[in-house]
DNA sequence: TAATCATTTCAATGATTCTTGAAATATGAA
DNA sequence: TTCATATTTCAAGAATCATTGAAATGATTA
């Protein structure tokens, strides 16, 4: 992951509604969730949820998949991870305080 | 940490001035740099670097202190670490492919 | 084919954020 | 006190982002 990419992740994870939806994928494990199912989930109109997740799928934190009339939200956990890399090594270059919280 | 000081922090990261200063103010260690400092390191105007460098500030990421004429920012570890470990639990809920990132 | 369902796209509006340069504040030195 | 230095604050304008509701797209069913 490179500055571009981390600056777009940060800016996915500062909005309420889109870090709502994040952690909601995360729990909702691999099998993800439907648009529709996270719209409602986080109490959000159809068009401001679809325009959210775009948002977070553009950055590769979640994925979708069409899956007959439905599109399948998921967590992206690889993407997930190398963000937490680049937080952890670029942003605060592997500081001790920083690494015992892990 | 809580989500609001999350998006705050989030917020701040995703701008690439602040990401820079943080990066530098990171590899600056334990005495921090000055606002003039910082503004010349990151190629920022005084009126621009301040209004990021509180911005960063306000999170509570970066400290300053006033030392005679000039302010001293410093990169604060423990809000750093609380950072990572909100996104490790609360976004990422300990997913075992993002902690094997750590 | 027509109707329905799930989702996205679009345009308009409002809100927030960023940049710039000038002015203000605070500190120290002459 | 006066001047110089370091930084912040402020106002104006530009740019970006979020919300809304209506219309469009894509897929399934009758």
């Amino acid at each position: 992951m490179n500055d571009t990419q981390a600056l777009a992740s940060f800016a996915a994870l500062s909005n309420e509604t889109r870090l709502t939806i994040l952690k909601r994928l995360v729990r909702a494990g691999p099998s993800g969730m439907t648009a529709g199912d996270v719209a409602a989930a986080v109490g959000a109109s159809p068009s401001r949820a679809s325009f959210h997740l775009a948002a977070i799928a553009e950055t590769g934190l979640i994925t979708s998949t069409r899956q007959s009339r439905q599109i399948i939200y998921k967590a992206n956990f690889e993407t997930l991870g190398a963000l937490m890399r680049f937080f952890l090594t670029d942003c605060c270059a592997d500081h001790p305080d920083v690494v015992s919280c892990c």
